[in-house]
DNA sequence: TTCGGCATGTAACTCGTTACATGATTTT
DNA sequence: AAAATCATGTAACGAGTTACATGCCGAA
């Protein structure tokens, strides 16, 4: 039992902002949430029918150029609901997420120095990237980032977050460059 | 095609540090590992059958009491080298890891913000939590850490690295409450 | 006219969790 | 004597990825 069926919610979350198709949320996973959250377009389509089937969503087709059918999702009042009712619901902590880098260093006692120095000096090279990609997308909010409340607030706050996480990251490979005695 | 694996060369990772049964291992995970991994015993027994099929892993029968069968598996020379080629392979990073905490962040704007504050506030209590047993743990290496290439230097580094992830969840949380007018 | 992007779906498979199932051993 | 832990397995199901399958639209 207790199933929690999370992409139920991301998907409510993106339709309350906005009507959506099923390949407009696939682009918002990949531009907007996949600092914490993706799914692919073979995921996001059966749920959608499922949401639609509970009347938490609901869609009407329109036509783009002669023939082309896209069904365009709205949030039902229940929908909202349920939405606002996970949201705020306090949960425990999950369990840490798995990260085979780590599990790599782990294990690096059984390589020679020179080869954990490459594994960690090419891992150190994508995340410095990851943080520079990152820091380039949070200029755009310049001096005055938005607020609890302000319009933007949730794409500034998680890019915050991700920035925090990837930092971290970045200065623990350099510890442990650092232990390579 | 081209699936990894992964829980092939973790449990190639323990057996090769020391020779285990499947109750072992889940333990292991449990108690070492937790911070980056983990899998339950449902997932383990099939593949421990699944190395040793593959010639990976061998195992010998113990009786612990009378009559209580333990299978302890050891790696063997393939496996080993098996293992070695996956360390020190190059990869390029992971996507990120999906995260609800920050799912429910992203859509906080839908909150009144005392609720959002409660939500913030609980899940901080919860990271401090998480950071003090970290800290705690990391007591035990006192003031000179293994260095690369000790023993228990894998347990050292990774716990090094989940004290800076936690640190910079608490940070980030803390800047989303100063986010709040 | 070709290529990249728009658009929607299903099938097959791996990964991972919870539950089912059983029984021995040790500790309180 | 009961409870916790040791010990091994399978079954059922949800989550997620890759591949299969099809076709339209706009721009270069």
């Amino acid at each position: 039992m207790s199933f929690i069926r999370i992409l139920k919610y991301a998907i409510l979350g993106i339709v309350n902002k906005e009507p959506a198709s099923g390949y407009d949320i696939a682009k918002t996973f990949n531009e907007s949430l996949v600092q914490f959250w993706n799914a692919k377009h073979s995921q996001i389509y059966p749920e959608l029918k499922k949401l639609n089937d509970e009347g938490l969503i609901t869609y009407e087709t329109c036509i783009s150029g002669q023939v082309l059918e896209r069904k365009v999702y709205s949030i039902t009042e229940e929908g909202k609901r349920s939405l606002i009712d996970w949201i705020s619901k306090n949960e425990v902590i999950e369990p840490t997420p798995k990260d085979r880098f780590r599990l790599r260093v782990f294990f690096s006692n059984m390589l020679d120095s020179d080869t954990y120095k490459d594994l960690l000096s090419y891992q150190l090279i994508q995340r410095k990237e990851k943080l520079i990609f990152l820091n380039d997308r949070m200029k755009k909010f310049g001096e005055n980032p938005p607020s609890f409340g302000d319009k933007g607030y949730g794409d500034y706050i998680v890019l915050e977050g991700a920035i925090l996480r990837e930092e971290a990251y970045v200065e623990w490979i350099k510890k442990c460059l650092e232990s390579i005695k």
